[in-house]
DNA sequence: TATTTAATTGAACATCGGTTAATAAAAAGG
DNA sequence: CCTTTTTATTAACCGATGTTCAATTAAATA
């Protein structure tokens, strides 16, 4: 009544991961089946759920790697072995070009809001603001307000997300990019 | 084979729209059928499809009717009769008051995306930011590049969007909002 | 090679979706 | 009161969905 695949690659986690990202966000988490997945991936809808529990726990495993390979990114970025000024402007324009080089990733982690996930919605958003915020301080010489942190990181959203949005990549507002960055940093070093 | 509701209030558009609103921003387009819709309403499902055409045309219905909403409140936000510098701020303050106050219609107006949808995004948002430009230019009394304009308006959504994801009144975050418009208007009167 | 284990399949289940159309009640007009 | 028009109900159609599970086979192991 079955066969199984001839297995060039086995199906695993990693693999669904993947073939399910840019599903996910192109047509948001209730549009997407598993059946769309497992097609996607040239197999029975069925094996997918030998890797993961439910759609919810696919979902959510896919999120949490997301925001892993952001944090990497962010630690990455912390170096401080230039001028504070272009430390910190460096901080910025990276947090952006991640946003925009992986839209997908960015939307899933910062924008996508379903009821149905709410429940696996962690503390991996303010890990990674923690990271972020901890970056800037060791960049910066003088005492820093927090309020002024979080502040530049909800001017970098603003940023990030409208153009997530409207799905730009970086280099179409690679120009833009500069002057917003270079105004954040007044504010954080005013 | 049917029987007709002893009529106490009419259904119309209005009704149908207001009554859909906060099922489509709680759950999500995909996640409201139109059963959910008239069962919250307290009519069967067919009597909407008098009133729409079918669910997309009644999605963008309500996004229309919550941008001239919007446009409306930014109209009266336009005045200018103080001093330079409150109007500005008004006007800056006026917009995150909005969008925390009606996250509903800010959440369909400027962060919902769907693929179903998408054919109906019009200029819609465009002409929301002319008019939020115009007002600042208008209370501006030197010159302003457009540039900064646009980054305090991805400031300002930053903000609310950040806020209006995780459900936070206004009232909440009055004090930081503070602190925020001040960084914005530093950056446009610089 | 024989046997066990791991991985995949596809049917089945129960539910729900948008939309249409036939039907009936209420309201309006005369 | 009768007729017409407007508005609401309900069943029906047809397809899709998440999930489970017995059957099956490829790969690993002994």
């Amino acid at each position: 009544m079955a066969a199984r695949k001839a297995v060039d690659r086995e199906l695993s986690r990693k693999v669904i991961i993947d073939g399910a990202h840019q599903l996910f966000v192109d047509e948001g988490y209730q549009a997407v089946s598993m059946r769309m997945i497992a097609r996607e991936l040239g197999y029975s809808h069925g094996a997918i759920y030998y890797h993961f529990k439910n759609k919810a726990e696919l979902f959510y495993a896919m999120v949490e790697q997301d925001f892993v390979m952001f944090n990497k990114e962010l630690m990455s970025l912390m170096q401080h072995n230039g001028v504070e000024e272009e430390n910190i402007k460096g901080l910025l324009r990276g947090f952006i070009r991640f946003g925009l080089t992986y839209p997908n990733h960015y939307e899933v982690m910062f924008m996508m809001k379903d009821k149905e996930i709410e429940q696996y919605a962690t503390n991996a958003p303010e890990q990674t603001y923690k990271m972020f915020a901890d970056a800037i301080v060791a960049n910066m010489t003088k005492q820093i307000e927090v309020k002024r942190i979080w502040s530049a990181f909800l001017m970098l959203h603003g940023f990030v997300s409208h153009y997530v949005k409207i799905g730009h990549a970086f280099q179409d507002v690679e120009a833009l990019t500069e002057s917003y960055v270079d105004a954040i940093f007044d504010m954080l070093a005013k």
